[in-house]
DNA sequence: CTGACGATTCACT
DNA sequence: GTGAATCGTCAGC
């Protein structure tokens, strides 16, 4: 499997590249646990323009520093006091721009998946929303500034294409207080793959 | 220092 | 469909 190089990463338009992580997998390679799983939908947040992005208006504070790095670093934070959220920083150093992992469908490693989640083990829950995806790989808040281009997570191509047809895309989820930005299309999906979360 | 709140999930009615 | 869980971050004082 090829490695995504930082290349592929820092380009300009972080809606193409939200777009061609779809059918990727994401591994991690966590306390001698080796997980992975197919990436199956995506959000763009574009930077300093964008109101759902937590680096609008330029907002710079300890927590978005990273977005500001160079692209293909790990950006990880906790939602609600409960979920870890996984990004990746993409674009050019000083452009904030990211996109966050919604869904996988979980390839290896599914028993440590299951046993990170404890409770309730197995089913959609185990790849379906951000912060099942997170939990699934092991990602905490401590694996921001992680490099996907070196081996303990990283993104990787294995030949798996997708038709032009199969994508699809929408407004993203859970970002109403985004105002207009909240109806933009950046969030992709691929069509009637049953990992996708499908909420609201 | 204080208080409000979120790129969510799950159990329960 | 509704609401609780739960805590780091951020703005304001």
């Amino acid at each position: 499997m090829d490695k995504l190089t930082y290349e592929f990463y820092s380009r300009s338009s972080v809606t193409a590249i939200a777009r061609e992580l779809l059918g990727k997998v994401l591994v991690t390679n966590l306390d001698g646990m080796l997980t992975s799983g197919r990436i199956v939908e995506t959000e763009a947040y574009n930077g300093v323009v964008d109101k759902a992005s937590h680096a609008w208006n330029n907002r710079r504070t300890n927590r978005t520093e990273i977005m500001y790095k160079e692209a293909g670093h790990a950006y990880i934070y906790l939602c609600y006091g409960i979920h870890y959220l996984f990004n990746i920083v993409t674009s050019k150093t000083e452009t904030p721009h990211a996109v966050l992992i919604r869904a996988i469908e979980p390839l290896t490693g599914v028993e440590y998946m299951i046993k990170r989640k404890k409770s309730s083990g197995g089913g959609k829950h185990l790849g379906a929303g951000p912060g099942n995806v997170a939990k699934s790989l092991g990602l905490t808040t401590r694996h921001t500034g992680f490099s996907l281009l070196e081996d303990v997570i990283y993104i990787a191509d294995d030949g798996f294409s997708l038709k032009k047809s199969q994508i699809k895309t929408g407004p993203r989820i859970g970002v109403d207080y985004a105002g207009d930005d909240a109806l933009l299309p950046y969030r992709f999906f691929i069509k009637d793959n049953p990992w996708v979360s499908g909420k609201k």
